[in-house]
DNA sequence: ATTTTCTTTTACCCATGGGTAAGATACCGA
DNA sequence: TCGGTATCTTACCCATGGGTAAAAGAAAAT
C-alpha cells in the first residue's frame, strides 16, 4: 500500500537542477585536475569524459566547448581567491602586514586545483574576450599587491623598493607554488604558506 | 683574365659547415622566440619556416622534428645558465653570498629567450628520455641552490629556514621572471636581477 | 498511455598541423 | 663535363582530437 503524496510542481524541477549543477561541477573539477596534471593540450575531452564514466558528447550538455570549461576553471579559481583575500585588510593597518597576509592567502590557493589552473594553464588558450577578462582580473590582483606595498613604503613598515618589480617577484614565488606543490608531499599547504609569509616579511620589512 | 687559385680541399667544406651551423642556429633562435611569444603548441613548424623565409620541409634538414628543436632549446638554455653560474662560488665564502649570487645569475638568464624557454615551455612536451635529462638537470640546479642555503645556515649567514621550501620559493620568484619580463620594458634585466638579489638577501639573512 | 523533455550514446565529420616523398636547383669535386 | 651531394620546394599523407547529427534511453508531465 502506498500513500499518495500530493504532487509538488517545484520540487522535481529543483532537484533536477541540483543534479545538473552537481554534474556540471563534477565535469569542472575533473577537467581542472587533468589540466593541472597533464596540461591543457594533453588533456582530451574524451579523457575528461572517461574519468566521469560517460562519453565525450555528454560533456557538451554542460559546456559549449573545451575553452568554455577552461574559462569556468579560471572563473571559479578567481572567485575562490577573492574569497580568501577578503580578510586581508583586517590583518593589520600597516602595509607590510597586509601585503604579507595577501601573499599568505594567495599561497594557500595555489595549492588547490583551481588555483593551480590559473597559473599552470596558459591564458592564451582562451578566446580573446574571455582572455581579456582574465587578464584584467590578474592585473587587478597585481594592482592590489602593489597597493599594499606602496602603503607600506608610505607608512614606513616596508623599506624603499622598486614596487613594480618587488610585486612581480613576490607574486612569482607564490604563483610558482602551483608548479611544484602536490597533495601528499612532505609539507602541508599551511606550512608552505607560513614560510612564504615569513620570507616575504623579511624581504620587505624595513 | 682570371687567376687560378689552387683548390684547397678543406676550406669550402668548412665554410659550408659554418653556413649550415649558422642556419641551424637561426632556426633555433627563431623557434625559441616563437615558443616564448606564442607558446609551444600555438607555434607551427610553418610559422618558424615563414620567419626564416623558407618552407616547412627545409626545417627538417636541421632538426628531426619539432620536439628535437625544443630539446635543443632546453640544452642551449641550460648551457647558457651553467656558464653564468660558473662564477658563483667565487662570489664569497658564505652560503648567503653564494645563494644570492646564484639567484642573481639565474635571474639574468630568465630575461633571455632560451632561459625563458626553460620555464615557459612545458617539459612534458618532450619525449620521455629527453624529458628525463631535462628533469635531472633541473633537479641538479635545485640541489645546488639548496646546497648554498644549507651552507649558509651552517655558517650562520642564513637564518633557520625550511631549506626545501625556501629554495622552491626563491626559484619560483626567479623562474616567474620568464613569464613577465619583455625586452624594452621599463627596467633592464640587470635592474631586475639587482632587486631579486636584494630581496633574496633580506629574505635569507640572519 | 502517450507525449514531451532531458540526457546520453553511437557514428560520424573535418580542420589542423606534424611529417614525408620525390623532384628541382645549385654547388662542389674530379 | 659530369656525377654526386647538400639544400630547398611542391605536393602530398594521415593521425589526432574537437566538435556535431541523429537516434536511443530515461524520466517527467499531461
Amino acid at each position: 500500500m502506498q500513500i499518495e503524496i500530493p504532487a509538488s510542481p517545484w520540487k522535481p524541477a529543483a532537484e533536477r537542477q541540483r543534479d545538473r549543477d552537481a554534474k556540471r561541477d563534477a565535469v569542472l573539477r575533473t577537467a581542472a585536475r587533468l589540466f593541472v596534471e597533464n596540461g591543457f593540450h594533453r588533456t582530451k575531452m574524451a579523457d575528461v569524459a572517461e574519468q566521469l564514466h560517460i562519453t565525450k558528447p555528454a560533456l557538451y550538455h554542460y559546456f559549449h566547448n573545451k575553452e568554455d570549461i577552461l574559462y569556468a576553471c579560471y572563473q571559479l579559481g578567481g572567485e575562490l581567491i577573492e574569497a580568501e583575500l577578503a580578510g586581508v585588510d583586517d590583518a593589520g593597518k600597516r602595509g607590510l602586514d597586509r601585503a604579507v597576509a595577501f601573499l599568505r592567502a594567495y599561497t594557500l590557493n595555489m595549492t588547490a586545483d583551481f588555483g593551480m589552473c590559473l597559473v599552470s594553464v596558459d591564458d592564451r588558450d582562451l578566446a580573446p574576450d574571455s582572455r581579456r577578462k582574465v587578464r584584467d582580473w590578474k592585473r587587478s590582483i597585481d594592482t592590489r599587491l602593489r597597493g599594499y606595498i606602496a602603503q607600506g613604503v608610505a607608512d614606513g613598515s616596508i623599506r624603499e623598493v622598486d614596487i613594480r618589480i618587488a610585486a612581480f617577484l613576490l607574486a612569482g614565488a607564490v604563483n610558482w607554488v602551483g608548479q611544484w606543490f602536490r597533495e601528499g608531499g612532505p609539507r602541508t599547504a599551511e606550512e608552505i604558506a607560513d614560510v612564504m609569509a615569513d620570507m616575504a616579511r623579511h624581504a620587505l620589512a624595513r
